[in-house]
DNA sequence: ATGCGAATTTGTCCACGACAAACGCGGGGA
DNA sequence: TCCCCGCGTTTGTCGTGGACAAATTCGCAT
């Protein structure tokens, strides 16, 4: 039990292992034992203090300003940076269920909260508070990512029955037909979910594909499916750049007559000609009221 | 399209970085083209064999042997244990309508073969045949990437409506309690929905984290949730050494009193003790009531 | 056939250099 | 004063090649 080696660390922090022998190389840190056979071997106090740099890094904070901090500074920076901004109740209400692993009252506390104000209120109101929240609270270390999970799983439950349960009643929905995805490395579908409840509730015919869709296969669903929009989801957290490239490509080679809508908090103000960005959720009703009158086809 | 790069063949075929660079200077193939960079840009064709040798691995055959075989060579082994086997009409059918690209037939389709035969039959039966020939299908080039999204993402709401309406039924379950996830790297979540389809209906308390938990946390909320199982789904294209590492890790950071359970195309022969194998969807019920004999409390 | 040691296969690890994209900062213009 | 553009710095990924331990197969003697 001298320490853990590198696949080891890869795997427990998530940081790759090519990262973690030039953090060492240029910051003197992590700074390993070797073992008999000349390999790395990494003592438990500098994986944990690994694994806190690398909350810190998805949060915002640079590599090569906290990499080199002893640990008791950057519990510091870890600790609420939020000036306790008061949250509402229902947020209160789902936090404490969560940092309880209170599993089944979680999912009924949160459809009770989406039968009381009935989906669209649900999805453009509540929903995006308490996503944010979550965050926040997972980066502070109130709760670990194993919360994160939980909720992002009976929050995805929830939605996709009320969904499930509007559609029975809407039907199969018309123009227009709205072909929904991600870019690959953007793996975070909540967004993507929330999306498709209010295209659903518009009469759209939404095809979700999921996270993770390479930008040539969305093309080719977009012929494939005759989409008149291809809807795209970006995470706060997904690099600027990747969008960026992907969404010209994807300009390039979709359906000319297909348009591009992006959306989330990734979906930077920078973005290629020909495609739109739609700011919030309940944006999308009045983008899509203004797609139909623009083309009174069918 | 010059071809993928190294880290998109890493994703897409399921063998590392360092195991793609070494085949190349050993036996000669893959032999990507180079960009302006220098970097390597694999060409379709020679993803698509890797596709097929990593299949060809995965069932006993060893790389020294085949990497340099021509496609055809391939294609022939790939053939002979299974001589053409006839495809059952239920996989023709969801096969025939996911090349059309017709969501809503394939949803309907799917559900109906669902009651057909009921949520366990179809789970334990239909599910693991439609699973491999979409797989195979896409490997060989059939149907593309987007429509094995599209088959997912039907598949999964098809099942997930079921397990919902199951779930109503049967309450919410009792010992032992089941905590569901898979390891970081591992993004195919279907396998873990049938496994979860199956504890519900054996009574379990299943809390589903989704996928890609890191190690630490999965042990953290086994203890938070009192988990009594810990089931853990690899895919066949899952790095077979991750497993190892992580499998021992968890074991010695999990509740001592909590199993560890795996299962999947990719939960190997080999693993740590204290781990059990549980080799198909329909061995679950048994295991289960193993357990139950074994631990006669409550 | 069977058991054991030698030889081969195979994936991971090491070190270091290079570079493009992203980021932050500072200066100039509206 | 604010915004935008250009430049230096930061940062992760990719490149090369050598080495070695663990696992597997082979060869040989019993």
């Amino acid at each position: 039990m001298t320490g853990l080696s590198l696949s080891a660390v890869e795997r427990e922090v998530g940081l790759s292992r090519e990262t973690l022998r030039i953090w060492e190389r240029r910051y003197g840190f992590p700074s390993p034992a070797r073992d008999t056979r000349g390999e790395r071997a990494y003592p438990l106090d500098q994986v944990r203090k690994l694994l806190i740099i690398r909350r810190l890094i998805d949060s915002g904070h640079r590599p090569g300003r906290i990499v080199r901090l002893p640990t008791e500074a950057l519990a510091a920076l870890a600790a609420t940076p939020e000036p306790t901004q008061p949250r509402r109740v229902e947020v209160v209400e789902i936090l404490k269920r969560l940092q309880r692993s209170d599993s089944e009252g979680l999912r009924v506390t949160l459809a009770e909260m989406l039968r009381g104000g009935g989906l669209r209120r649900f999805v453009v109101d509540l929903a995006p508070d308490l996503l944010e929240a979550v965050g926040l609270a997972w980066a502070s270390g109130e709760i670990g990512v194993h919360h994160e999970h939980l909720f992002s799983q009976q929050f995805a439950g929830v939605v996709r029955a009320a969904l499930a349960e509007a559609a029975a009643v809407l039907g199969r929905g018309g123009a227009p037909c709205v072909l929904m995805t991600t870019f690959p490395g953007e793996a975070h579908g909540l967004g993507l979910l929330l999306a498709e409840a209010i295209f659903a509730m518009e009469g759209c015919r939404a095809v979700n594909l999921g996270v993770e869709t390479p930008v040539d296969q969305i093309a080719a669903a977009a012929f494939a499916h005759a989409a008149d929009l291809i809807a795209l989801s970006f995470s706060s957290s997904y690099p600027r750049h990747h969008s960026r490239g992907g969404l010209a490509e994807l300009r390039a080679q979709a359906p000319p007559g297909a348009q591009i809508w992006v959306g989330g908090g990734g979906a930077g103000s920078r973005r290629p000609g020909g495609v739109v960005r739609v700011r919030s959720l309940d944006e999308i009703a009045s983008a899509v009221a203004t797609w139909r009158k623009a083309r009174p086809g069918a």
